[in-house]
DNA sequence: CCTAGAACCTGCGAGC
DNA sequence: TGCTCGCAGGTTCTAG
């Protein structure tokens, strides 16, 4: 479940694998994989041969790798499952290799998206003069982006007239933050994710702000440990970060701070983990 | 315009 | 054994 310090891990990998390679050619081998590159896999494939890629960037969950001279960028998505591997020519295929990128260089590694539940894909669209994909314009700056806005981001809560836990997961509002590490900055904040925003004071969203940087920048030192091997290291699944975790996934375990048994509640066709004492429900849910 | 909820997709494990 | 069903969840679409 790749958020924020996931595909932040694969940026990096990208950027030592990848970068400043050029494309020798394009092999899609699932259509959906590529479905918001709205021309199609031919399209897809013809412009990116030749050109040489540039350094990858990354905004909230959405990565990409600039088309040099182009104009234009490889923007990736990895979605719920979404891997980028890289793997030596001779490595069987993935079962769930959907696209395939061969380079013109002799280092006899290739770029391979997996993506078992295929939400993830590739697709190619124009930058902005800051180097932007165009479509991905209204996603947020990320928390650990040193030009987010902390004072903007309370004033949107304020205006908001939604709860805490749906702000947090508003790609538009925040980025990079998933169902996991909104959980998790939660439970941290002793905030009960159904608290309305509209309420909320400054010292509380910075403090819930200091939270969610926290549990990112543990997660990203763990997993940014263990990228150094050929592989760009981006199973989401392989919960490297599972067992600093205090919320997500502990239904009837002991809440770490109170000992009470955390919660699940069934919430937007997801769960919410909570600690019932440590996180109370405000007066006005049901 | 705004917010809430469903749909998309596939593999896995639990329960029968 | 083999079936159904719930669950995982980021984004996008639709309904209200």
């Amino acid at each position: 479940m790749p958020e924020l310090p996931e595909v932040e891990v694969v940026r990096r990998g990208l950027d030592r694998w990848v970068a400043h390679r050029t494309v020798a050619d394009v092999e899609v081998l699932h259509p959906r994989a590529i479905r918001r590159h709205l021309a199609g896999p031919e399209d897809f494939a013809q412009r990116l041969g030749g050109h040489r890629m540039g350094d990858p960037g990354r905004r909230g969950k959405y990565l990409w790798l600039p088309v040099e001279d182009t104009g234009a960028a490889v923007l990736a998505h990895l979605g719920m499952s979404g891997q980028l591997l890289v793997q030596p020519h001779e490595a069987p295929d993935e079962k769930h290799l959907r696209i395939r990128v061969r380079f013109t260089d002799a280092l006899d590694t290739e770029l391979r998206f997996v993506d078992q539940r295929t939400f993830g894909g590739l697709s190619l669209h124009d930058t902005t003069p800051d180097g932007l994909p165009d479509v991905i314009e209204h996603i947020a700056r990320d928390p650990l982006d040193p030009l987010f806005d902390d004072e903007a981001f309370h004033q949107a809560l304020r205006r908001k007239r939604t709860t805490i836990k749906r702000a947090l997961l508003d790609q538009s509002l925040i980025s990079g933050v998933g169902n996991i590490y909104a959980d998790e900055a939660l439970w941290r904040a002793r905030i009960h994710y159904e608290r309305p925003t509209v309420g909320f004071t400054r010292p509380r969203t910075f403090e819930l702000l200091g939270h969610v940087r926290d549990v990112m920048n543990a997660a990203l030192a763990v997993g940014g440990t263990s990228f150094d091997s050929l592989y760009v290291n981006v199973n989401g699944e392989s919960g490297y970060f599972d067992r600093s975790l205090d919320a997500y996934g502990r239904e009837g375990l002991p809440c770490r701070r109170c000992a009470t048994p955390m919660r699940r509640r069934a919430w937007m066709n997801r769960s919410s983990y909570f600690c019932p004492r440590c996180q109370r429900a405000p007066r006005t849910s049901s």
